[in-house]
DNA sequence: TATATTATTGCAATATTGTTGCATTAAAGA
DNA sequence: TCTTTAATGCAACAATATTGCAATAATATA
């Protein structure tokens, strides 16, 4: 299944590149210039996600965001998983720089972590 | 408002008292014997979480599942939030005992902490 | 450059989850 | 027993996300 080269791929990523939050689907089709089908956003977020692009948060409003995260880039880090922050605010997300540090018992396969912390940001409080 | 005991009420705080797991809406209502609608069990589970009877998770199916947890009830504990897990072979969530440890830059305010671990558990791997 | 292959897209339909309005029922105090 | 109003069932609704299918267009190949 190779890749190709398409407009709306192109400006979805931009968007992600540009942007210093995470970013829902809802977000994303308001932001672009071009219009862009729901579903086919949600294909190309998809895919981003296959190729380790983007990665995916789901909130306690049960909705995706989706993000690009520099520091997940940063091969000096070993930290694979970090905290988001969602204001209740200014209703954003945020990747932290804080690493999620966990330890489970033996037997426990973790294969990702999804850690949330919700409240007020530094912007709003 | 006052609270009124009801079958419904007892039957879903029951079947959360025991329970080892997280349950969602559906799981409550397919292993409860009587029929409850959809919407009751949601307004049972909501009115136990403004009690703070329950607590109320969101995993990466953006779904809703909901725990009594003894853990939480420890008056020794401080720890006021714990990791769960999500086991993506039996599709159960647990409460973890394992504590979630975070420091966030000075001006973030955290409410709440939604953290779900995922992969395989005890039993499945 | 023209053509063939097939990844990508838009559209509509569908599934799932969760909430809300409203009339009815029933728990609990007077 | 009567009154108050919390709780319930039902249907409708809202929001999020996915899927099938036909049409389109990116890329490799002739």
């Amino acid at each position: 299944m190779n890749r190709r080269n398409t407009p709306t791929k192109e400006a979805v990523l931009n968007l992600l590149l540009n942007s210093s939050k995470a970013l829902s689907q809802d977000a994303i089709e308001r932001q672009l210039d071009i219009d862009i089908n729901r579903a086919t956003i949600y294909r190309v977020l998809n895919r981003f996600c296959e190729d380790n692009l983007v990665h995916k948060i789901v909130a306690e409003d049960g909705k995706q965001y989706f993000a690009i995260c520099k520091k997940c880039e940063n091969p000096q880090e070993i930290i694979k998983y970090h905290f988001h922050f969602r204001c209740l605010s200014c209703d954003t997300i945020e990747c932290m720089q804080v690493p999620v540090e966990y330890s489970v018992p033996s037997g426990y396969e973790v294969q990702n972590a999804n850690c949330v912390l919700t409240g007020t940001c530094n912007d709003c409080s």
